[in-house]
DNA sequence: GATATATTAAACCACATGGTTACAGATCGA
DNA sequence: TCGATCTGTAACCATGTGGTTTAATATATC
């Protein structure tokens, strides 16, 4: 359900989706092509690939100018900074590769339950690593 | 068409691009939580919020730990690098305001060809401003 | 054991998505 | 003007998405 009328991000995010409107960004970096330059190379009808450069269109990644038959596509990479901006409220959580440690964590559990079993009174392995979060 | 076996970035784009998904990933950046906390916010049906929930670890965003009764969910945030990863090819994009400049000059195109009409000789404008992109 | 709680599963629905083919229009070049 | 070219639109189809309600399952709690 990610309509015109739906908010910016949501439609910046769907167009992101789909492999072949990741493709026609990646070449309208390059710079202006129209549609049968953008519609070429993928593996899909003229309409299907014009179908995928509208939605572009609604989520502002692309701006089409009309040049008498020809339609000249550019990138608008202006939604793009808002996609980065998002995502970068989480970079903490990838960086220091908390999810890393905290599994490792998980699997030493066990064996430090059986080390601390009342058989085995003096556990010789040394504690787990404190984690560390970056204060910054 | 974004299943379980479509690439995993087609799978994360596609899991961001739904606000109560977002939220979900907002609150569990804070900590674990269980589907019912998680689900209590959304404004619909608690099996609705389930879904989201699986959208989100087909995407690998949220890893699940079963404890008793309840389902502990919390962030995995490593696919959101690949996400920023992808945008930052464009930051040159966007960040000189290409677009931008690029209208304001389209704008004066016309304006140029009524100066260079030949019963103007002498157009007393000066010529657009350069684009100076940054080398760096 | 009975009951409440947390979650899944299944069936269903409306609508969006992603694709097709066929046809209509506008525009460029000869 | 004629034909080729670029694009849009319409109709259609299969499947995915996002939601619902109802029922089933497993686990705490009393």
């Amino acid at each position: 359900m990610v309509t015109d009328r739906a908010p910016l991000l949501d439609r910046v995010f769907h167009a992101l989706a789909h492999p072949a409107r990741r493709s026609i960004i990646r070449r309208l970096a390059a710079g202006e092509q129209n549609l049968s330059e953008l519609a070429s190379p993928l593996k899909m009808s003229f309409p299907a690939a014009s179908k995928h450069v509208r939605v572009l269109e609604g989520a502002r990644l692309v701006r089409r100018r009309i040049s008498g038959r020809q339609h000249m596509c550019r990138l608008e990479a202006e939604p793009l900074k808002e996609v980065t901006q998002w995502t970068e409220q989480f970079r903490a959580h990838w960086e220091a590769r908390f999810q890393a440690l905290d599994a490792l964590l998980e699997e030493m559990k066990p064996q430090d339950a059986a080390l601390t079993n009342p058989s085995a009174p003096t556990p010789r392995r040394r504690s787990a690593p404190r984690i560390r979060r970056k204060t910054s």
